[in-house]
Order: C-alpha cells, then sequence, then structure tokens
DNA sequence: AAGTCTGACAACCGCTGCTAA
DNA sequence: GTTAGCAGCGGTTGTCAGACT
C-alpha cells in the first residue's frame, strides 16, 4: 500500500549533517524537548524531514549515547539477547546503556556475525554451523512453527503464563514452570512444543529468567506502551539473578529515564521500578 | 604513488503498529 | 469498522578511510 512521503523531498536537504545543522537540531530539543518530529524541521530551521531529524538525535546527538568500542561484555550479552530477541534491534539496545538500536545493528554485522561463524555457530539461528547447514534440519527448522526465533516475532504467549528460565546448558527445559489456564492455544502449544524441541538442544547460558510478569496497572504502565504479547514484554521485568559480569552490565542498563535526568522520584518509583525492585528499561515521556 | 579492495558506519527507505478522528 | 497520520523499526545502501597490491 505504502505511504505519502513524510515530507517534501524536494525541499530537504540529504545526505550527511553539517555541524551548523546538529546544533540547530541540539538546540532547539535543549528547549522544547522531544516529540512531534513531523514539525520539528521547520520549528527549528532544519531542511530536514522529520525522520531524518529523529534519527539523527537518537543516534548520535543524545546525550547519554557512550561512543567508543564495545566492551567483551557488552560483545556477549548482544549475543544472548540475540539468540533470545532475534533482529529486534531496538528491544536489544534497551538493555545496553548508551547504545543505539543502529549502533547495535551495524556492530552485529560486521563484527558479531564473523565472530559466531569463526566459532562456528550461525549468526541467525547460533547453532553449531554443521547443525544448520544439514538440509533436512534447516529446512525442517526453517519451515517449521517450532523455532520462533525463524519468525518475526516470540510467539504470542501471555507472559504472566511463562516461567521459563534459562539455565545452564545440563538443564532441562521441559522443567520450566509453565502454568496454563486449562485450555490451551495452538500458540501455547507450540510454544510449549518448541521449548520441547529446543531444550534438547545446547542451551546458552543466559542467566536471564523471563520470570512471571506482575500485573501491570494502568498507572504503571506507559501509555503508550505495547501488548504484553512482544518480545518487550517479554523482558520487561527481567531480573539478573546471577552477579555475573553479563549480568550487571545488563542490571545497569536498566532505567534510562533516570540516566536521561527524569529521576524525580515519582517518575522513576511508578514507570521503572517493578514491586520487586528491579528496573526497566523505559523511554522518556514526552513532557 | 596510484588504483583497488574492504570494512565500518552514517543515513535513507519502506514498512508496521498504534492512535485518533 | 475504516482511514489517515505519525513514530518507530529493521533492512539496505552510500560514503569514506584505511589496507592492500
Amino acid at each position: 500500500m505504502g505511504r505519502s512521503p513524510c515530507c517534501e523531498k524536494a525541499h530537504t536537504n540529504k545526505g550527511a549533517w553539517t555541524k551548523e545543522e546538529d546544533q540547530r537540531l541540539i538546540d532547539y530539543i535543549r528547549i522544547h524537548g522531544e516529540g512531534c518530529w513531523r514539525s520539528l524541521p521547520k520549528a527549528a530551521g532544519l531542511l530536514r524531514c522529520g525522520k531524518s531529524c529523529r534519527l539523527r538525535w537518537i543516534n548520535y546527538l543524545r546525550p547519554d549515547l557512550k561512543r567508543g568500542n564495545f566492551t567483551e561484555e557488552e560483545d556477549e550479552l548482544i549475543i544472548k539477547l540475540h539468540s533470545l530477541l532475534g533482529n529486534k534491534w531496538s528491544l536489544i539496545a534497551g538493555r545496553l546503556p548508551g547504545r543505539t538500536d543502529n549502533e547495535i545493528k551495524n556492530y552485529w554485522n560486521t563484527h558479531i556475525k564473523r565472530k559466531l561463524i569463526s566459532r562456528g555457530l550461525d549468526p541467525q539461528t547460533h547453532r553449531p554451523i554443521n547443525e544448520t547447514t544439514g538440509a533436512s534440519i534447516t529446512t525442517a527448522v526453517k519451515s517449521s512453527r517450532l523455532d520462533f526465533r525463524d519468525r518475526s516475532s516470540p510467539p504470542a504467549l501471555p507472559v504472566s503464563e511463562i516461567n521459563l528460565i534459562m539455565k545452564p546448558k545440563t538443564e532441562s527445559i521441559e522443567d520450566a514452570n509453565f502454568t496454563s489456564s486449562g485450555t490451551t492455544t495452538e500458540e501455547e502449544q507450540d510454544h510449549h512444543d518448541s521449548q520441547i524441541h529446543r531444550a534438547h538442544e545446547p542451551q546458552p547460558n543466559l542467566e536471564l529468567t523471563i520470570g512471571l510478569v506482575p500485573f501491570q496497572s494502568e498507572s504503571t504502565r506507559s501509555s503508550s506502551s505495547s501488548s504484553l504479547n512482544t518480545a518487550e514484554s517479554k523482558l520487561q521485568w527481567t531480573s539478573f539473578p546471577c552477579p555475573s559480569a553479563t549480568a550487571m552490565v545488563a542490571a545497569k542498563a536498566v532505567c534510562l529515564c533516570c540516566q536521561l535526568g527524569f529521576q524525580n522520584g515519582e517518575f522513576c518509583r511508578n514507570c521503572c521500578q517493578n514491586p520487586n525492585g528491579f528496573y526497566r528499561f523505559h523511554r522518556p515521556l514526552n513532557p
């Protein structure tokens, strides 16, 4: 179907941003804050499309960005999150403070892919290459509904019904506590099947707990938060029980709104902290 | 020194999902 | 229920610097 262009292309600059454009954008957002990207260029006196402004701000001009090389811990965390979430770069970026989805995506394509291949792992499936290149297995997995990593999004399983604990590879995932409302839907069954299926594969030691998600009242949920049946919601209340290096990195990724200076106490108590005292990533709300 | 290749990354494009009218 | 507008996402492309021949 497509959509009309977001702006008059004939009257917009393209290509690399100049220092002057950067400064205009920074100055404008410093005064007016983020929001309404469509009207921002005109208001800020920029001959750019709103999407371009948003991208430039989010990926390069935001003050909280961490520049520089990725650490080994970040590498491993990205790999683990990718194995769990697939190419959901924005979700992965949400767990890495100061990193952007674009940055992680580029880094994945240029570094981590090769790193995994050198380890003999398929970057998409995180399985041994000799296993995934086996025609029958590959075909079966690719076409099967069992492997949710090959689908555009994880299975739409109510998060409240998952208590999946990624454990060291010796522990069968069948032991995970799946509760059911009694009427098992096809989707749920598929997911359960997939877990059983994957239980017989080498499991990454993710040290991530996808625990029971406590009920969130409307007041504690961002108005723009999407359905719980999303990959984001699967990790919304992620805690890191093991103080390993990667877990510590992730645990520090916690409260972006605090990092951005929105840490008036009420905001964080209500929006970032769950009843267990763990924090989750949160985008700042528009003022 | 010049030309070519390669890797890294910034930016663009098209699409999706959400929301309000 | 439908439509349009918007923000945001992920795939892809373009550009440039450094390595290599």
